[in-house]
DNA sequence: GTCTATACGGAGATAGAC
DNA sequence: GTCTATCTCCGTATAGAC
């Protein structure tokens, strides 16, 4: 009797709002492209995980592509941002000629340490859409150009001996790949700390003297 | 008639020696992996790009995880070693004092800007792999430490003041992270050089003047 | 908003003929 | 060594009931 209950418990259709089953399809959605990729998730994993049929499913997403267009779109960039790193009062960044870049990265590798299952999304998403055919190659194709916009749309406090716009632009470029770099070699053995490890890559990239008084 | 010879051509079954037939697998499906990873690629895909059938392939790799074998075990690690560096006859790989470090790695990253496709395939199946369940998970997250004992097998040629053992492994570790993320860089826009970038790195992990000359 | 039912195709794997 | 045939299961997507 007690387990008819049950039973009927589990199958009765819960209506949840628009808003709660998107935030439960994106979570679901981001642990199993995280581990298999977008080619190897099934509508019906995600479904299954969230609870609803997979034809529930796609009321959401219209077809899998949507599914893909929600974890692009709604995840990486909205945390972690140089003006969230502002907004956060740190002292490196509430200095008043402006936010520090070495400072910002620091903060940008520390909050991503505390959000490993985005950086596995975001790994896997980035290595199988280098082929053109993948529904997100432009998105990740174009990632180095928009977040170079981004960083560059922001008065930095810079070390007035960096003069170019083109040695500041490498700057960013080996930043960007020395945490991409990293960000493959956490998910290995022996375990690494990635927050330690950008510490070594900082002092490479942000070497003194010239840097001491801008980090 | 004509087409209907063509046709009969077509279907002709052609027996090629093992050797050459796993040669031929081995190339369509490293492009095939690499462009939609593990998951993604069917051995019927495969076995068309070969030209037998899906049952053909089958008797040459038993199951789906032989073909991943095929392409794990046999060719990354056979090209490309400090062996093939010190054998290539490089001023610096022959250097009385023992092989420069810094040389080989340059000689891997030329080596490596000459086969996108395998980059690719690496790049890949390294991120799937990142999950517990993937079938190469083993391999991958052993890579460190099987890199490490690889290249410290070999009697480089350092500079006195690079003192401790930890020195060296955090440098070798460095510089196996910024060529992964060279990598993915690779394959985004605007396209780069990956043998300008590394040489950029170059500079900043054995700077001068203490690896003047030992680069 | 969520379900069941269904259409239609593709997956991996095996058996056995040639 | 390679094929055809077949098994069994899973894939996306749509229609329509509730």
């Amino acid at each position: 009797m007690a387990e008819q209950q049950i039973v009927r418990e589990a199958r009765k259709r819960v209506r949840l709002t628009p808003a709660q089953r998107t935030e439960q399809i994106l979570t679901a959605a981001t642990r199993l492209v995280a581990r298999k990729g977008y080619y190897g998730v099934s509508l019906q994993d995600v479904a299954d995980e969230v609870g609803i049929t997979q034809a529930g499913l796609l009321h959401y997403v219209r077809n899998k592509e949507g599914l893909l267009g929600l974890l692009v779109e709604q995840q990486y960039d909205r945390a972690g941002t140089p003006q969230d790193y502002i907004a956060s009062g740190d002292p490196g960044a509430v200095h008043p000629d402006g936010p520090s870049f070495p400072g910002y990265l620091r903060y940008l590798v520390a909050f991503n340490s505390t959000r490993a299952h985005l950086i596995q999304l975001y790994m896997v998403l980035g290595a199988e859409s280098a082929s053109e055919q993948h529904p997100a190659h432009a998105y990740f194709a174009d990632r180095p150009t928009s977040v170079w916009e981004l960083y560059s749309s922001i008065a930095w406090r810079l070390p007035p001996s960096i003069g170019s716009f083109d040695e500041i632009r490498h700057l960013v470029e080996m930043s960007l790949e020395a945490m991409d770099g990293i960000q493959v070699r956490m998910f290995r053995r022996p375990a690494i700390s990635i927050v330690e490890e950008w510490a070594r890559f900082e002092q490479v990239l942000f070497p003194s003297p010239v840097w001491d008084d801008y980090r």
